[in-house]
DNA sequence: CTTTGATTATTATAGTACGAACAATTGAAT
DNA sequence: ATTCAATTGTTCGTACTATAATAATCAAAG
């Protein structure tokens, strides 16, 4: 009897199982979104729409995205023309961050998209389910 | 009143509090884990730990992870020294992945580990939540 | 036996993610 | 006014993730 008695069930630990649910999650997002836009992607954009003209790292910060990855983030929305970047005036060290009108115009398709692909991703739950996945994700997140 | 009517609120998507949920456990395991094992590469070697002697895609399958991922995590953990590849003599297409020493004995230190991260993951959650999270996160997966 | 279709592994490309190091700039304290 | 600490943005290195394309091998059906 050297073997350890079956104790560690991968399949049951919260760090499997959250990747497992973001995997579905992202391949959900991916067959709804449009013109190719990642879930990250659409957080920053979204979050560019709330907050209005802002730095690139309080942006980050605000779309829980470190400061390489916001960079790469926004350098991908300004490629596609969804983003506008400038320097910051009053302060030489911040470039601002906002939206063009086809960034404003995609925030307004995308949020009917955005409503879709959630209801698909909890759709094997039931209503009560749904709430309290919501509920307790925003307790440890 | 041309503005929609505060209509999307990102925190309250699943897909984004997943993302949260999943960068919270992460540096969790970071801060506790052993000789910079990954949350992935742990995944894996516990999986190997699981099957025994398997080939690279069935491994990555059971594991959950694409053949490009599971690729490179096996050449990682090759590289630390807790896998060890050869080639299948029954099937000139397949590499089996297999446990060496140090790997079995990384796996059971790291189990010990493993359900602290657990743990300290679940612990803004009462009881209740927390088997609430893992039914329900088992059956979006 | 040969063609066909599936499986296996590899590679390339693109995106997300983080730590660490760095330079430029700012604001505040001395 | 100068020093000092904090902030901002950039870059590098490493890792994970998925898709698509490719090549080798295998198995099965004709």
């Amino acid at each position: 009897m050297t073997e350890s008695i079956e104790s560690y069930a991968l399949d049951d630990q919260v760090g499997y199982l959250l990747r497992l649910a973001n995997q579905r999650h992202a391949s959900i997002f991916q067959s709804h979104t449009l013109d190719g836009l990642t879930p990250t992607q659409f957080a920053a954009l979204i979050r560019i729409a709330d907050l209005g003209k802002c730095s690139q790292n309080r942006l980050g910060r605000l779309a829980a995205m470190d400061v390489a990855t916001i960079k790469g983030v926004v350098d991908r929305l300004r490629q596609k023309g969804f983003a506008v970047v400038e320097p910051d005036p009053d302060d030489k060290r911040r470039t601002l961050i906002s939206l063009s009108p086809e960034g404003e115009a995609m925030v307004a398709r995308m949020k009917d998209v955005g409503q879709q692909i959630t209801n698909e991703t909890l759709k094997p739950l039931t209503a009560a389910e749904q709430r309290s996945l919501i509920r307790i994700l925003r307790k440890i997140s």
